[in-house]
This record gives C-alpha cells, structure tokens and sequence, in this order.
DNA sequence: CCTACCGATCGGTAGG
DNA sequence: CCTACCGATCGGTAGG
C-alpha cells in the first residue's frame, strides 16, 4: 500500500506521469496515450494515473503545457540574452532545430504533431495549441519588428509574410528529421532561415 | 440480407468505404478511423466493412493508396499540359494550395497528417507515407533540374534545397488553412512559392 | 454482406 | 494510491 503520501511527492508523480505521456506522444500521438498504457509504463494502476487529472483530456492538457513551458525554456528563454532582432531570432531558430535531432524531449515537434492531430477536433486541446503556436508567432513577429525599427530588415519587410516563411522552414526541417531522419536537414533550414533574415 | 453481390457491386462499395474513411480520417486522423464507425456510418455490418480488407492496416493503406491518387489527379495530372519547368512547377503548386481550401476531399493534407500520424511508427502505413513523399519530391526536383537546363532559374541552384524550401511553404500553408482557417494563407504562399522560383 | 460472438482494452467510478 | 468493477468499444472470426 501506498497512499497518503505527502504533497512533494504527490507531485513528482504528477510530474512522472506527464514525462511518460510526452514520451509516449511523441510515438503515437497525443489521443495514442492511454490511461492503462500509462498506468503498466510507470508500474502503477490506472486509478493512481487518472486520479492525478480526472479526465483524460485534462491529462492531454497538462502534458501539452509541459511541452509549452519545456520549448520556451529550451528556445526563447535561452536566447534572451541575445542582441534583440535579426541575431537573436537566428539564434532562436539555431536553437529549435537544434533540439529536433535531440531524439529525446522534442517539446517543439510535439507541439506540431498536436497541431497537426486536433486541426479537426475543435475542444480545449485545439484551442490550447492555437494559444501556443499564436505565442509563438507574436514573439517572432516582435523580434522582426525590431529588426525593421534597428535597421537589420527593410523598412517595406512584410512581417507576417516573413513569419509564414519562417514557420515553413520549421516545419519542412521537423519533417525531414522525424520522417525522413534527413541528416542534411538541420543545415538546410539553417540556411533558409539565414537567407530569409538578410543574412 | 445482400450477398451475392456482383464484381462491379462489390468494387463500388469498396470504394464507398475508402470515401468515408477519408472523411472521417481528414477529421479524426488514420488511426482514429474505425471500422465500427465506418460500419454505423454507412449503414452495414463491421464484418461488411472489414471483408474487403482482411484486416484494418490493408484498410489503412487502401485508404492512403486512394489520396495518393486522388492527389495526382489534381496536381500534376492536372498541369501536365504546362510548360516544363518554371512554368508546371507553379501551376502545380498553384493547384495543390486551391486543393488545400476545398473543405473536401483535401488529399494533400490527408497525405502530410498520415505523415506526421506515423512517423515514428514504424510499418508499412508509414513506409508507404514515404513513397508517397518521395514520388512527389522526385517530381517537384525534375522539374527544377529541366528549369535550371532551361535557364529559368541559375546554373549553380541547389535543387535539393529548393525542394526543401517549397515543402517548407506548402507545409505552412497547410497548417496556416487548416488550423488557423486565415484566409490569407493562399495568397502568403503563392508569393512566398513565386518567390522561391524566381518569379 | 449479415448475425452473433470472442478476448482485449478503453475511460472512468466506488470505496477504501 | 490500490482493488474491483462498470458499460462501451476495439479489431477480428465463425458460419451462413
């Protein structure tokens, strides 16, 4: 028996549930993640599992937002310290598909994969990936801003055409090296985003 | 009861199954297709359903075999009269991004949800994602090889990049119409798409 | 192409 | 956090 365990480690169980779920859906897909199948994976029952969330699609929520904190953490907030504008938005992609060929805790392919898989299922999870990737692009579209104001852009740079552009360059390189396991992908993003920022 | 149906009978209800697992897959994805919705949708048995397949990967890859073709017919099929090169190659992407607004029947998409869907399941669903893939690269870099012969684009391009780089656009594009439903998202990609041709 | 059925698994609950 | 259980649905088969 194991109950009554106190709230530290009520919540590093919550925390060891969540990490399985994002392994698992990085493989089979957010609505792939089964209770049961959580529950043989971490050696508990499925009780134990569920009863940290209540519903399953809670639990797709909170291992979404795990994903969504584990990006900004690997992409913009690493890059914070950078020159604001063209450099540091380089960086920030640098960073992104840097962390695709990462096999393990692809926050940013997770995110795209979940896009991908709720685009025709309107409900809270769709709407929580609208959230994240319109963040996402807002934090792009600010750092082109800049980059225009500083001189680094034209002044006629049409910036959410320039975001359309960048997110594609992505979205081609997640797709190279999850799908295709290109190793020439990462270079030739790279170069995509360095032309598409004038540099 | 509805035996002994003839040859012609059976073929047509066969495609009757892959029509509405297309629908339900563009919705639910490939997985989520199953053959007791199939069944309750077009009001037959499940045994009806899985009789023609044997088992729910041949179903699976039926389905996928039939927007391949279906993206065919709309795409190159449908521009093979065009100029060689430059030319085809715009009209062709011009085709697929009108083809990704049509609410039905929208194959391409189909084909890049599959893709996202199964690529880290390994198998033959996703093995034949990447024929698929790889077929519509193969076409997309003769055309580019035929246009640099042609002297439309540079003698030094990089054709395997620029492959690269058009996926990218098309990939946005798809997110961009069927996740975000923005209305702007054919125009940012025909430009970004006559851009990247020089055009 | 149907009825009737199989064992397995699904999400979730009751009660402790 | 567990055991024990619920009704629903899964892919698939037997037999006609």
């Amino acid at each position: 028996m194991s109950p009554r365990k106190s709230a530290i480690e009520t919540a590093a169980t919550r925390t060891r549930i969540i990490e399985c779920a994002l392994t698992l859906a990085s493989a089979e897909g957010l609505e792939g993640v089964t209770i049961g199948r959580l529950a043989t994976e971490l050696g508990m029952s499925k009780a134990g599992v569920i009863g940290h969330f209540g519903t399953k699609e809670a639990l797709q929520l909170a291992t979404l937002d795990a994903a969504v904190e584990r990006f900004r953490a690997r992409v913009p907030v690493r890059v914070a310290g950078a020159d604001p504008g063209v450099a540091r938005l380089a960086r920030a992609f640098g960073e992104w598909i840097d962390s695709m060929a990462d096999d393990e805790g692809n926050a940013g392919c997770f995110i795209t994969s979940v896009a991908t898989e709720f685009d025709g299922r309107p409900g809270p999870v769709r709407d929580a990936v609208l959230a994240a990737l319109a963040s996402w692009a807002g934090y792009v579209a600010a750092e082109l801003r800049a980059a225009v104001e500083a001189g680094d852009l034209p002044g006629d740079t049409d910036v959410d055409q320039l975001v359309f552009e960048l997110n594609g360059v992505a979205l081609a390189a997640e797709q190279a090296i999850q799908l295709h396991r290109d190793p020439a992908a990462p270079e030739r993003a790279r170069r995509a985003i360095d032309r598409l920022l004038g540099r």
